[in-house]
DNA sequence: AATTAATTGTAACGATCGTTACGAAATAGA
DNA sequence: TCTATTTCGTAACGATCGTTACAATTAATT
């Protein structure tokens, strides 16, 4: 293939980086995916109402004008970054469930993954980004509370379909209830979450995890 | 006992319903009881940051500064709605769970009772005042941060004491852990007010304390 | 009747809210 | 180099935020 200009060399690195060919006007001063997560850790501490657009436009870095131009507004933004935690959770969750571990295992994988969301870099409590921040408006706003809705149903349905399995693999007693014990799980993951936000530490959740999985998974079956 | 003047008959309801003689100045148009009320029925709805003070005196038809006399700001009202609340369902649980009553049927009433605060009158859900309302709150804010970890541990240490009890009585089997089914009665009542304020119907809710109370008790003793 | 004390409603305070004109700046194509 | 196009930062918009003077009102006390 003797035909190798150095404008398809070039050409071919420059498509693949972005979609279109070329962007025209002045070139974008952000990246929209870190904005979002910035903004996201924004909204996590104070919550949706809590938190002006100043404190973000702080945080990202961006003019209010491009957060606009980047997100549509306020509402928008927040949905958004909804959306991606639960992405970013539910994803932590299955990789957690999933596999060949023990059920007491896995569940217990799952709450570490839970805390480690929880709890930022720093040490400092925020809990669930869900709890802590969307509970409070879904009451009054139906997407917020639609989203809210559908993520926990997700949840409660991964956590059940894994205590299915862990039933035919005999990890469980035949008469066990895998929908009752999803519950639970369920449960033990949102009280969880709630005592993150109200300053529980690290240790004594890990704690009540246990305590959680044990019970859920029939008396002595935690450590092995 | 031939003394009764009428003076004395009319004293004394005047000195029990008040606790000070006379108040001197123009007297209040407002019951400071009802107020508070009318108050945390609007933080409940759209929580704390995202109320202002304009529709707290539109609930309770005191004017702003009659509100400042009789609670200080907006943010010792909200303490007082939520100290006032924490009072409110830890007695309804406590007294759901005394009496003797089997375990399975006070958990049951105590998840009902639950229920009944979580559904206004008007059948609308708005969920649990404290995860709706202060859990958002509660990271940014010392007070209300206390307030919630100090409701939560007493919620704990209400269901742990009646396991211990039911361990007693041989409710439960001598093994069994009332730290451990106290923090699961717990989740359960979290999960319940975290989706009641996202949406799910109160029968729904309902069945999955049903669930909840069947896996705690031991698989099959709901019903009796 | 006059005085004192307490609360009332109105109206406004400065600060901040979400949102948006507007002109300068920066890049691709001509 | 010039034009077209897109985003930038500044600065401001009206609305609303929590809070408070201020004068009128209402009652008990003198």
């Amino acid at each position: 293939m003797p035909q190798h200009t150095t404008t398809e060399i070039f050409d071919m690195p420059r498509r693949k980086s972005e979609t279109a060919a070329a962007p025209r006007g002045r070139p974008r001063a952000y990246d929209a995916k870190a904005a979002l997560k910035q903004a996201t850790e924004t909204f996590w501490r104070t919550g949706y109402s809590g938190t002006p657009l100043d404190k973000i436009a702080a945080a990202t870095g961006m003019s209010p004008p491009s957060l606009y131009a980047a997100f549509g507004n306020k509402h928008e933004l927040y949905l958004e970054a909804l959306a991606s935690y639960w992405e970013m959770t539910l994803a932590a969750t299955r990789e957690a469930l999933a596999g060949d571990r023990p059920l007491a295992e896995a569940l217990m994988l799952a709450y570490e993954a839970a805390l480690s969301f929880y709890f930022s870099r720093k040490g400092s409590a925020r809990g669930c980004f869900v709890i802590g921040t969307a509970v409070a408006e879904a009451v009054e706003d139906a997407e917020i509370r639609k989203s809210v809705a559908a993520g926990l149903r997700m949840l409660d349905g991964d956590f059940e379909a894994r205590f299915r399995t862990a039933r035919e693999r005999g990890e469980l007693k035949q008469d066990a209830d895998p929908e009752a014990l999803a519950l639970l799980a369920s449960a033990t993951m949102h009280t969880i979450a709630i005592r993150a936000r109200a300053g529980a530490r690290r240790a004594d959740l890990r704690e009540i995890a246990h305590k959680a999985v044990t019970v859920i998974c029939g008396s002595p079956s935690a450590s092995h």
